[in-house]
RNA sequence: GGAGCCAUAGUAUAGCCUGGAUAGAAUACGAGCUUGCGGAGCUUGGGACCGGGGUUCGAAUCCCCGUGGCUCCGCCA
């Protein structure tokens, strides 16, 4: 157990007869105590006033001695409760030992990603990316087994009207790369729009998808071919991985059997038109669940992707992360899990966030009104080696770069609340001032930098100034952080605890000279809470798929 | 027509789930600090809860009604 959760846990004990079912809240003025208890429930209850009780409280309290507070104050109907030197001794040390969560031999799969075979690799993808391997890594932390997957729309429509546009549109030049599968993908939607026959063409292209046409097969493999090699160099640049990977076509035929059940088990029906229709109403709306040609949606094989997890993992969670714009859809294809008495029907989650969206509105492939992540990429690492004013070797400089580049871009979305749309702006995106990963990267750096001149141990004695206190504070909630962020699946709060993690230490750093301070057991103060703080910025940025340079 | 999500300084955001103190940072703007353990920094000033009801000792937070934006609603993914 954490020193915090330690001191919590003695102040809920110490409350026992004085206040019923405290609840403790940490104070966002440490000054006024770290911790605080409100008693205005406690004050209606046995009508009374609560700054008087607050008041009858904090005098019974001081009475007695406690290990982590020293003592308390009552103000304005809390009590604040200031935390003993012990706290922060105890709670600065714990951060020395690499401290690992007991395994908790459970299982879950993450999938996220899941950019379509075809299309381009664009802005919108990052979010669901690094929120899945963040997402990942934080479940990792508090011992979760993991399994990063990935699953690629490799055989839906959009395949099948890139190989129409290889057959129709022999005039464009030679495919060499993913942005040449786009500009036949734009011109092939507007020929569909001029002469309708062409949609008829291409769904039977998909028909010949489905049941192995070689000839098609073959020019698939040229358009999977180059869109992989686009993935690929994403992934490489975000330095992500994943532990399976899939796609759409590995569950073409499966999916056709729980179609079947679903028939058989009257959840479904066939229209009058063909198709067959999952039956959701009156909850939701239906499902088609297979095309009237008998070909499958992405409804289908997603059914079959979710059985073939669960028999292969036999996961306690699973959660799929796509934009909110697929929120009714997931909707519907759990209720039809649960229709289907799958059990791990519970255990299936999806989680939409929201959209990245360009100043002309949402991006579209076939509109060609897309930003490519790799450029983005790219660009923000020129402009971070821009920054770099220092001469390093060119090996160095890439390196520097590249971290500060990449690591930038990964907060500003990593620290917006998920749930939000994110209108796209490079200049936003890659900022290295203020709120950025860069400010932490580099608060980090200048810390190491201290550690790296001195062979004096790292020993906390006394906090004796308010810049340590509030610094040690902070450093103290570093795990709960990561708990609570693991739980609720989240990384704002992750991000913007080292965003104060790293002013407090900036305040500290500026007021407190380390290796010149004025006694030796100051220095040592000073060089345990520097050692801390990197530990805690080094294993905070590392759960946030972000890199520190050695130098900036 | 129906449903979901969102709305906080000029801009971009945290707090909302689980109601508590003076709504927290950032950026931009104003004023200061610099040969340092690296200024990608520190100190400091002004500036915000979409509107209207309700519940409550107490509402940015919960409920209702509006307004605005985004998204979705059977053969796209």
């Amino acid at each position: 157990m954490t020193t915090l959760k330690k001191t919590i846990q003695e102040i809920t004990t110490s409350l026992k007869g004085l206040v019923e079912d405290p609840q403790v809240i940490i104070n966002k003025d440490y000054a006024l105590g770290l911790f605080a208890v409100p008693v205005f429930q406690q004050a209606k209850n046995s009508k009374t006033n609560p700054m008087e009780l607050a008041k009858k409280v904090s005098e019974a309290l001081n009475k007695k001695k406690h290990v982590f507070f020293e003592k308390t104050t009552p103000l304005s109907g809390y009590i604040n409760f200031h935390v003993s030197q012990h706290y922060y001794q105890e709670a600065v040390t714990e951060l020395f030992e690499e401290k690992k969560h007991k395994k908790n031999n459970k299982t879950a799969v993450i999938e996220f990603s899941q950019p379509n075979v075809g299309k381009p690799f664009h802005v919108g993808h990052i979010r669901s990316t690094i929120l899945g391997d963040v997402v990942s890594n934080l479940l990792e932390e508090i011992g979760w087994k993991v399994v990063r997957m990935n699953y690629y729309g490799d055989s839906g429509s959009q395949v099948a009207k890139l190989i129409l546009a290889m057959q129709e549109l022999k005039d464009l030049p030679k495919i060499k790369n993913e942005k040449d599968l786009l500009a036949y993908y734009i011109e092939i939607h507007k020929k569909i729009e001029e002469d309708p026959s062409l949609a008829e063409k291409s769904r039977s292209i998909l028909e010949k998808i489905e049941s192995g046409d070689s000839k098609v097969l073959k020019e698939l493999k040229l358009v999977r071919e180059k869109s992989y090699e686009a993935f690929n160099r994403n992934y490489a640049l975000l330095g992500i991985k994943f532990d399976e990977e899939l796609g759409e076509s590995d569950f073409i035929e499966k999916s056709k059997t729980i179609v079947k059940e679903c028939l058989d088990k009257k959840i479904a029906k066939i229209e009058p038109g063909g198709e067959t229709l999952a039956v959701l109403e009156p909850e939701l709306p239906n499902l088609v669940i297979l095309r009237s040609n008998g070909t499958t949606l992405y409804s289908t094989r997603d059914l079959a992707l979710a059985e073939y997890k669960y028999k292969k993992y036999a996961f306690d969670y699973s959660l799929i992360l796509t934009s909110s714009e697929q929120n009714l859809y997931f909707k519907q294809v759990i209720l039809l899990l649960n229709k289907l008495k799958k059990p791990f029907a519970e255990k299936y989650n999806h989680s939409g966030f929201g959209l990245i969206t360009l100043e002309e509105g949402k991006m579209s492939s076939r509109e060609g009104r897309v930003v490519f992540l790799e450029d983005v990429l790219n660009q923000a690492v020129d402009l971070a080696r821009q920054q770099i004013k220092e001469a390093y070797t060119e090996k160095e400089l890439m390196k520097i770069s590249h971290h500060v580049g990449i690591g930038s871009v990964k907060f500003a979305i990593l620290r917006i609340n998920a749930e939000k749309n994110i209108a796209f702006s490079l200049k936003k995106i890659v900022s290295f001032e203020g709120d950025t990963g860069a400010y932490i990267q580099y608060t980090c750096v200048r810390a190491k930098n201290i550690l790296r001149k001195t062979k004096e141990e790292a020993v906390i004695h006394e906090l004796n100034n308010s810049e340590s206190i509030k610094l040690a504070c902070t450093l103290s909630q570093f795990h709960s952080i990561i708990e609570q962020c693991a739980e609720n699946k989240q990384t704002q709060p992750l991000c913007d605890y080292l965003l104060k993690l790293s002013a407090d230490y900036s305040e500290f750093y500026s007021k407190q000279p380390v290796l010149k301070a004025e006694s030796k057991q100051l220095m040592q103060t000073n060089l345990a809470l520097t050692k801390a703080t990197i530990q805690v910025i080094e294993k905070g940025l590392k759960l946030l798929g972000i890199n520190i340079p050695e130098r900036m």
